[in-house]
DNA sequence: CGCTTGCTGACATGGACCTGAAGGGCCAGA
DNA sequence: TCTGGCCCTTCAGGTCCATGTCAGCAAGCG
């Protein structure tokens, strides 16, 4: 079987978003499973067509990434036979930008969206958002936390008086993360692995940086440090 | 059965329009079912009359688009069954240039509608919205986006003092993409998709462009740039 | 009081984005 | 057939903004 992690019933008691990946790629899959796992969704990864059908057959999934060219097979063997026993599991295929045909076959043998590759992870993440909210499954509406209304799915901050809050792509990680996981404490190294997607180390105090720019954005009281391990947001209604 | 996707509750809840497409054309069906998915349709895609029946016994659509020439039989005993049971649901026939008297039957027969190949899939889509309008049945009335008001049936947008806008018919692919899918993030890519139907791959920064004449045209605060991502465009009601 | 840890203003840099302008294609009308 | 106008696409220059880094200061903690 696959490798399997994330979700459980850490955040908030939200049901996370069961999502199978199928990749073959192991850095790309890699990066898309960390991301995915850190937006609090729970990630199977098969990286062939025989693992892929075996955790098919054991779970089902909200979401399915699915590479088309496996070292095993085509994965549109997979797409077909899950939609010709009428599962309706939302799939996303991933593409390189020359197999147009496969995509093309792959939307017409019932996929319902596609991403060429390489892809910016946010736009993954506004894909994911954007099927599972047409499924109407799985979708978390809106955190409240403080004056702030925080929609994950729309990467949108409002406060109580309905101003828009317009947050960098980096800002917003940061505040997700938070948001999500509210009440608990995330440590430093959590957000910084959350900001520089695998690998790419930094070294200096960038998250200290983007909680202090958050923070004059937010409001001062939202974001509570935690000495020597990280930070967190608490929301009062519990 | 036949192949079936797309479409379900995504435009904002609205119902899609559910689209039997008898063709046995390979590339034409694959050409206007991608289109009319692109278009929020649910599109079910019969290759012969066999499965059309079936998917005509097994659901009820709200357009049948049907290529008169099949491989196992003529496309009119479909129409003219669907008929005899009284069942009104509109028909577009697709025929080719030199298939006159087809044409003039397929009329006589009840036909709503008919195209000649090949077509333009903008008149496809006209055509379809046309059609679903006189029914009275899918059509997304109207968006209402700050001061704007926007007819994705009668490809139309007025200011709210009742200015009408004129518009190319990129800028308003473009628009009518955003609009659709108002208050989610859409990708620069899927833009770039919408407007080069698959494929022609574009590597200039036409999507720029456009949406800087559209925020011209708009007003510049209507389209929102989401950073790395693509763009969206908020209504505040929601 | 000294040490560690965290906060924040400033700044250089690169990249993303915007937009005016130019050239070409297509179509309608002369 | 020619012409003008509209639209589309590309390109280049410019602007704006997100980002990472650092240094100096503040705050906790022994």
């Amino acid at each position: 079987m696959a490798e399997r992690e994330g979700g459980s019933d850490e955040l908030g008691g939200d049901e996370p978003l069961r999502i199978l990946l199928v990749e073959d790629d192991q850095t790309l899959g890699d990066a898309v499973k960390t991301h995915a796992v850190r937006q609090g969704h729970a990630v199977d990864w098969a990286k062939d067509q025989d693992n892929a059908e075996a955790c098919l057959a054991a779970v089902q999934y909200g979401l399915i990434l699915l590479d088309l060219r496996l070292p095993d097979g085509h994965g549109l063997n997979i797409l077909k036979a899950l939609r010709a026993r009428r599962d309706k599991t939302p799939v996303i295929i991933l593409t390189a930008h020359d197999q147009v045909s496969d995509r093309i076959e792959g939307l017409n043998a019932g996929a319902d969206d596609y991403l060429v590759k390489p892809f910016d992870l946010g736009e993954l993440e506004a894909r994911i958002h954007a099927v599972a909210r047409r499924y109407g499954a799985h979708q978390v509406p809106m955190i409240e936390i403080g004056d702030l209304q925080i929609f994950p799915s729309e990467r949108r901050v409002t406060r109580s008086n309905g101003e828009q809050l317009a947050l960098s792509a980096r800002e917003w990680a940061v505040l997700e993360m938070l948001s999500v996981r509210r009440n608990a404490i995330v440590g430093k190294s959590q957000i910084e692995e959350a900001l520089y997607s695998f690998g790419a180390e930094i070294e200096s105090n960038t998250v200290e940086v983007y909680v202090s720019r958050l923070r004059r954005k937010l409001g001062r009281a939202t974001i509570e440090t935690v000495r020597g391990i990280g930070y967190r947001m608490v929301s009062d209604e519990r």
